[in-house]
DNA sequence: TATTAACACGAAACCGTTTTCGTAATACAT
DNA sequence: ATGTATTACGAAAACGGTTTCGTGTTAATA
């Protein structure tokens, strides 16, 4: 067990200030050649390193960034956080995740937890509680105390802060078009309840391409689940009861356990149904067929969020203006349609 | 803005000392009954939280663990570090999250950046290019600063600290035997080099069943991929030159991807050629046909990983005793087998 | 030789807590 | 009236750095 050396036993062993060791270590012109070679050698042969609580006190700055999401386990957040944690990386950086698990109080601890110095400023997605409750006060308070936000996909309009979000609703649209052009007719959507708030605009952006094309809207061929947790049965009496041809699927799980419900029932992929999801995550990838998606570029918007929040954080007038990024999504077309 | 308010804030407001407010926050005995009651009004009212950094500082109690992990996007890290934030969480810890990508560079600097205070305890799986270059210097160092260190899934013997595995080889043999018992008798293996801890452990329990059996081993029924990563043109090789009834993998994405070659070669899952592969994901569970698999319990790995470490950061004692947890794994049987 | 500038370093404050120890003021016993 | 407990608080050190400012010594200048 050899612990660490601070300044004060350099300072010690070679008979000089702390004051000295500080500035010998940083090559400050105060201090002679001599000293700072001393300084330097023994710093060296004991491995010293600074201490970084000690600094963060001092600078008023930790170099972490929390990162408050619902849930670890889907793909996307997985790639953003990626994303997070190679720009913030590369920015000397360190990131902190927090899961609230789609709970609203977990998101208050969470960030009460960390808002207390442990971080320079918060990434995060709202948890699906926290948007239907509509109760933004812990951002809110965060936001008064000067720690910088940003948000990203899951977000609010109550806040004001940096967001980086894709434009879900041309996704949506994208996707719908796309199954019109292919000449389907009964397109169905499953999403979630409107409280989420990319459902709201994915559903939109669906609804959007029907009404502009001669199809028109058929309200039943919307399925609503209420989480983007997986509800087998629900999907499976849709599929019961609806005759569809093309399928939008605000998820990818939605989307593959469909594809199977169908080729269960017999139905060719896409001949006879075709499906597209969102999110590209492994499971369209390797799915069978795969499956075509609206990419949501998690990983590229993990580090626009990074990128917003560190130049918050490092700039020092705190200007009052912010900015929402909206990343174009784009389809990626594989086998769960025609192509 | 209303920036954060301090002790002495709340001491010069009030016009008592320092320590005085410290104390009536602490409800000490020390201090009178009205002073108290006046104290923590004010700080209620003014939303006085202690700072974190401080507290840090004084106590050399971070309350953060250091998690450094290879990848975040394989479900089954995903899985441990849920697990990890659980346990952490309850315990008032969080959790900070380096990943190595694989990179033995990566993975030194994560550790150094953390070491310096940042953190009470790393819970770490050893990045392939570690494993495989058999350097732990970085590893030897932080324990002998007398930082806590917990390993899981990849380790290393070579460094005395708390492990957490699962019989890997046990896994693999339960898996090979399964499909011994179910008659295949061409069974082949899709893994990695052995320099990974884990692929090695399997390909024993593979190789062991197959011993035991009356079908012996073939060494040429064993494909050795270069790394974790997912290379289709090796594995279509081998299909294309091999004739086998049953294949085990290492991971669920090498067994999905083969599914689907089997499938475009005509062949009837079970029937002609059965699937088993390693780590319980998304992947299996909606692949098509659901993929058997051999499941690692991420989740409980972390949580126990977890529970080690703040056992050792909490414990006054440095006991030089360490222990390794052996997970049992389990067999999911799904519809890539007989059932 | 007296004055000044440059050099090299140390003392001390500070960041925000916790905690030990000392002490003034009061109450009580003798 | 004197001595002793008890109460209620403050001063100060400590955690490990950074940084400002002051100062003694030497060297250069007038």
């Amino acid at each position: 067990m050899k612990p660490k050396i601070t300044l004060k036993d350099i300072a010690r062993e070679l008979e000089v200030s702390i004051s000295t060791v500080s500035k010998a270590l940083k090559n400050s012109e105060e201090i002679s050649r001599d000293t700072k070679e001393k300084v330097q050698a023994f710093a060296k042969l004991y491995n010293y390193k600074p201490n970084n609580i000690a600094i963060s006190l001092k600078n008023k700055r930790t170099k972490n960034i929390g990162v408050v999401i619902p849930d670890i386990v889907h793909h996307f957040f997985t790639t953003v956080i990626r994303g997070i944690e190679k720009y913030a990386n590369a920015k000397g950086y360190n990131v902190i995740v927090c899961l609230s698990e789609e709970s609203f109080d977990k998101e208050v601890i969470n960030m009460e937890m960390l808002a207390n110095g442990s971080i320079d400023g918060f990434i995060m997605s709202l948890s699906s509680e926290t948007q239907q409750k509509g109760d933004f006060n812990h951002l809110k308070e965060v936001t008064d105390q000067g720690i910088p936000v940003v948000l990203f996909d899951r977000i609010t309009n109550e806040i004001d802060c940096d967001k980086v979000i894709i434009d879900d609703e041309l996704g949506a649209y994208m996707a719908t078009k796309k199954f019109i052009e292919q000449g389907k007719k009964n397109i169905a959507l499953i999403t979630t309840d409107d409280y989420l708030s990319v459902s709201k605009a994915r559903t939109q952006g669906y609804l959007k391409a029907l009404k502009e094309s001669k199809l028109g809207v058929d309200e039943s061929k919307i399925l609503r689940m209420p989480s983007m947790e997986m509800d087998e049965k629900g999907i499976k009496d849709f599929f019961d009861t609806h005759k569809v041809d093309a399928v939008l699927c605000v998820n990818e799980i939605f989307a593959v356990y469909s594809m199977r419900l169908a080729q269960q029932k017999g139905l060719k992929i896409p001949e006879d149904i075709a499906f597209i999801g969102f999110t590209d995550g492994l499971l369209s990838k390797y799915a069978n067929p795969s499956l075509t998606v609206v990419s949501q570029h998690g990983e590229k918007m993990g580090e626009v969020s990074a990128m917003l929040l560190i130049d918050k954080v490092e700039s020092e007038e705190e200007e009052e203006t912010y900015q929402t990024k909206i990343l174009e999504p784009t389809l990626v077309i594989r086998d769960s349609i025609f192509h």
